[in-house]
DNA sequence: AACCTTCGCAACCGCAAGGAT
DNA sequence: CATCCTTGCGGTTGCGAAGGT
């Protein structure tokens, strides 16, 4: 997979690389390491412009560089950050030491962005998006979960439950709102380990999850199994804690 | 089998920030 | 202070593979 490759009017290779040209690079670079890409094609051997060389090392030579399917811990690491950063794929990816940022921007152009979108939630937000477009869904188009279902929420008694639930931890959500603006404007790497930590407590995820719910609309919720739901909601990897919840 | 659409990903492009002169 | 150059970033594109009709 790639691009073909062609010339440019100064002579300068484009489009895909060649294992050779690699070689040549990682050789390169190995030897005399990183600086003044503008010149190092020239001294390498190379016939390619510098950024191009840099953006072949940065996203895909340079050691401990992982690829591959994104497993579902690092999509969830992506969500979180994303909502806490935004579009910055830089910052995100220094949250994740061997992801590179085109990766991770690449997943979530590509996936991600749709996946939640599906479930109802604002990509550039992270908030569900208004009833109208969660009505406008058809059953066919809901990914089915292969597990079994232990229960469903098939009574409008669960969903005013859900809500009231909400409800009563609306108060918490102001106060981690206010924390949250706090950590954004101050430092982004230490506002991201305080952000996990407060993630991984329970009552976080609970506000995260109760909160989805509250924008899904009744008709709707009373028709889904717990496994469609888990699957079907940004945060299905919230599934194991809903089904501990509701047991 | 042929065609069309969607997905995944590598690479390109333009712009902005920051340093050097 | 102004200009130029290099580097880094984010948005976008191109293209083969996979899946659907």
């Amino acid at each position: 997979m790639g691009r073909t490759t062609w010339f440019d009017v100064d002579g300068i290779k484009r489009g895909e690389w060649t294992v050779e040209e690699d070689r040549m690079l990682v050789a390169y670079i190995n030897k005399y390491g990183v600086r003044d890409w503008g010149a190092l094609p020239k001294r390498a051997g190379l016939h390619r412009c510098g950024k191009s060389c840099r953006l072949r090392w940065l996203n895909y030579l340079k050691p401990g560089i992982k690829k591959g399917k994104f497993t579902p811990q690092e999509e969830e690491d992506i969500i979180k950050f994303h909502s806490l950063l935004g579009n910055r794929w830089a910052a995100i990816a220094k949250q994740m030491p061997n992801r590179t940022d085109n990766d991770i921007k690449n997943h979530w152009n590509s996936c991600l962005k749709k996946r939640l979108r599906r479930s109802g939630i604002d990509p550039i937000t992270h908030e569900p998006i208004k009833a109208t477009s969660s009505l406008t869904r058809s059953p066919s188009t809901r990914r089915h979960s292969s597990s079994t279902t232990s229960f469903s929420l098939s009574s409008t008694g669960s969903v005013r439950l859900l809500n009231k639930l909400a409800a009563g931890i609306s108060s918490r959500k102001l106060g981690l709102d206010r924390i949250k603006t706090v950590m954004i404007s101050s430092e982004p790497r230490q506002a991201v380990e305080e952000e996990n930590m407060m993630i991984r407590s329970k009552n976080n995820e609970e506000e995260k999850v109760i909160g989805c719910f509250m924008e899904i609309d009744e008709n709707l919720i009373s028709t889904m199994s717990i496994d469609e739901l888990a699957c079907d909601s940004s945060y299905y990897y919230y599934d194991d804690w809903l089904r501990g919840y509701f047991q």
